[in-house]
DNA sequence: TTACTTTTTGTAATTTTTACAATAAGTATT
DNA sequence: AATACTTATTGTAAAAATTACAAAAAGTAA
């Protein structure tokens, strides 16, 4: 890392403002993304392969840097947009990792964000570096280079915790779905089994779940009527909350 | 703000490590803390008044650069230890704020902090920008400079959340305290009365509530049972979930 | 028509939450 | 010492939510 240059910091101020904007500090930031992908049985990681040192060879969560004039959801957005080429996904941020020797050339900052896609509707060739990208089971994650890890763990944990409370899989099961699918997708996440019956009851408290005119087709049984997700309605009950 | 050197961006890689480590990046990073009063009937914040421009004259959060040497937690834990002249004083982070316009002079990035304190505890002499800060209702903020509004609004979203499951009133309340001062803090931080008599069933689930042998004293009534957080316990909890 | 599969509804036991009351145990007053 | 008063502590019954499990409904396939 190159020598800090501390004449630059202004220590008889307390706050950062009165800095000079034409400071120059060594440190970077970035986004890290963990795409979780639904589709098999267990939850999947979208991981890419380091081609370059340091930890070359390791998998690594995809992210890039923050551009000097984008917000930092835009430059998530951009990343995710990038690697998946879905127009509209959902994803938050989690946490910010800053430990000082979490990058071994130098200060790197990094916040995490997660978002959740449906591995069908993924399109690898879409992104640049696409060729290097696998899923990963959250069960059987490979060694991953930096702290990565534990940006998995944290962001695995945020999205099981948010998993009750937010629709996350609007844009990931198809538009309209059966309960059925969607308790799937609730048992895929959480690593849990559901009773049938038990968690239609829950959905009904979810007014946001509507149901449709609709039914299965070309199943070979009983066809499900199939729901919908309100957006309008949600979002009317979010902010009065 | 000055201009951007775009060249020294690389895009043929994808990983912020392929970046050369000696580039320049028009860019800060710092933590902003709220920290929360308990004390009055009403949570109070605590804001120092801001003696330069931009902003000049309107109330802001304490914080400061981050070091190029010290952790993001490092760096809040340091501020608020300044600020409170409390030893261990709990404190988490909350969110990462990085819109491109929330600071008028240049990009600067800001990990926020919560942590909350008995304003009895607080001695402002110790911390040297201490004669501008001043405590501020939650109900009853003043104009605040910058966003510092919305990461209030967002740190208080999130305290609200974690005190019922995080026993964030350790440190807080007496070492030794009643059950109706535990209630006092609920009551203060949710801002919403409970039932005596409930509230302490919800308390009995608290293992790491654990009740003493000793009693108030100097109380013109009937003198309650005295209670400690049981921290060992509590700890050995958390690991295991 | 029957077997089979899944959807959908129902139901009773259990647990948790809630509202409210009764009792206990101190101090202060007469 | 007796009484009033205040808060602590325990209790209790109704309501609501959760759980385990079963039955009925509605389709396909043979």
């Amino acid at each position: 890392m190159a020598k800090t240059n501390k004449t630059l910091r202004r220590r008889n101020e307390y706050q950062i403002y009165d800095v000079p904007i034409d400071s120059f500090f060594e440190l970077a930031f970035s986004i890290d993304c963990v795409v979780f992908g639904y589709g098999k049985k267990d939850l999947q990681v979208l991981l890419t392969q380091r081609g370059a040192e340091p930890y070359k060879g390791l998998w690594a969560l995809p992210g890039d840097l923050v551009y000097p004039d984008e917000d930092l959801d835009t430059s998530a957005g951009r990343v995710l947009k990038a690697l998946t080429s879905l127009p509209d996904l959902n994803f938050e941020q989690v946490h910010t990792f800053g430990a000082v020797d979490r990058h071994p050339l130098g200060r790197v900052v990094t916040v995490a964000y997660y978002a959740i896609v449906n591995m069908k509707g993924f399109n690898p060739k879409a992104a640049f570096w696409a060729d290097k990208a696998k899923w990963h089971s959250v069960k059987n994650l490979p060694k991953l280079a930096f702290d990565h890890r534990d940006i998995i763990d944290y962001s695995y944990k945020k999205l099981k915790e948010s998993t009750m409370t937010k629709p996350l899989w609007n844009g990931v099961i198809e538009e309209k779905f059966t309960l059925t699918q969607l308790q799937s997708f609730f048992e895929t996440v959480l690593d849990k089994k559901f009773d049938k019956g038990n968690f239609r009851k829950k959905i009904d408290l979810f007014q946001y779940v509507k149901e449709t005119e609709e039914f299965e087709k070309d199943v070979p049984y009983r066809p499900s009527r199939l729901f919908k997700f309100d957006k309008k309605l949600y979002q009317k009950n979010e902010e009065s909350s």
